[in-house]
DNA sequence: GCTCTTACGCTACGACCCGTAGCGTAACCG
DNA sequence: CGGTTACGCTACGGGTCGTAGCGTAAGAGC
């Protein structure tokens, strides 16, 4: 995870220690908590770990490369969509879910950070597209699929525009909770998910079904 | 506008040369189109300025409220919400205007910027809020009004939920197209308007209409 | 066991940027 | 013409960066 190189089995010399990357990764949400993205330096990451920062800068090409890794972990964990019966349900959960990994201050301070750094850095920027967003995409077209399944839905007449209406809904539904919560710096509760979820799912039926 | 202080008419000695407020303004920006946020320094703005770096500590508190500044002029200079006859058409318009100011290179390498480090900064959220984020807000109260005038949208029963709704549409709005813009690093165009109007619309008839 | 290879910890370093202090000069007010 | 504030300039301590060099630690292959 730390390298999205597929590193091709290195067979000899000293592997390198998955109790490091681990130390690294721990250090680095526990100083974007305390610190911030701005504030975060490599040095301070390295004692936190426990780890000299030449290791550090041997794994990683700097503080962008490194902060993405860290917080993609947490979109591992913690982004799930479980069938919850309706296509309204669904999208309710996934906002609330989305909006709970924003609320934690390691992702509030770093994500818009490294979404800014990845404008002039395209090599950046797709290591942030495979490690975050496309997870959380993979949930919109799940629910998508679920919806139709249940009727909720009509299926796309062809390939290309059912991708543009994918990118749609997630632009609008990621857009919609991180504006939110980053710019208006309003919580995302019950209420206004079900505000936004009674939008969207109007629009969908209205535009689609 | 550089300074949000009321600054109450400073009556005595050499006035502050509003020349240098403009050229280190023009200065940032084209440091930030250059270099982008993270490279950018405040000695390097000076320079380009032809002015003093102590004279810019002087008037911005450091390079967060510098750039605040040097953005929002644009958002002053780019906004405007013509009546276009229609809510739909209106729509359409703010989300290709707000697209357009995010595709210059200066705002996209800036504005996440900022807005990351508001996430630590209450000040400097309240500065972001009043110099862009009110502003843009401003042209979706004056959008719903007019579609209520024209009828297509019905009147709020009271101020509680009307504030609510506009909080809610805006969040849509500048969110989607944000998330477009800079995550999914797809243009804006007037295909994806329209199909973003489309389904904004559809909500709001199908909701509130 | 031994050797080969790679990772690690540590130290040190030049380069850069930060933000401020001090001082002499410039511009505007009464 | 004094009074007051802004400006340009220089200089500085403090911090971070990213790298080089070196001796040591940990597995792999024989």
């Amino acid at each position: 995870m730390s390298s999205a190189a597929p590193t091709p089995a290195r067979r000899t010399g000293r592997p390198r220690s998955a109790e490091a990357d681990r130390a690294i990764l721990d250090a680095t949400r526990a100083a974007l908590v305390e610190l911030g993205w701005g504030k975060l330096t490599l040095g301070d990451v390295a004692t936190r770990a426990g780890v000299a920062k030449t290791t550090l800068y041997r794994r990683w090409a700097g503080k962008n490369e490194l902060v993405v890794d860290a917080v993609a972990a947490l979109f591992d964990e913690h982004l799930e969509l479980p069938d919850r019966g309706s296509l309204r349900a669904d999208i309710e959960g996934v906002v609330l879910q989305f909006a709970a990994l924003l609320e934690r201050p390691e992702t509030r301070t770093a994500l818009m950070a490294v979404v800014a750094e990845s404008t002039r850095d395209d090599a950046l920027r797709r290591r942030i597209r495979s490690a975050i967003v496309d997870r959380q995409k993979s949930l919109v077209l799940l629910g998508r699929a679920r919806a139709q399944a249940r009727g909720e839905l009509p299926h796309e007449p062809d390939p290309a525009s059912a991708a543009r209406n994918a990118d749609l809904i997630f632009d609008v539904i990621a857009g919609a909770v991180v504006h939110r919560t980053l710019v208006s710096a309003e919580p995302v509760d019950d209420e206004w998910a079900r505000g936004f979820t009674a939008l969207l799912v109007g629009g969908l039926t209205a535009t689609y079904g």
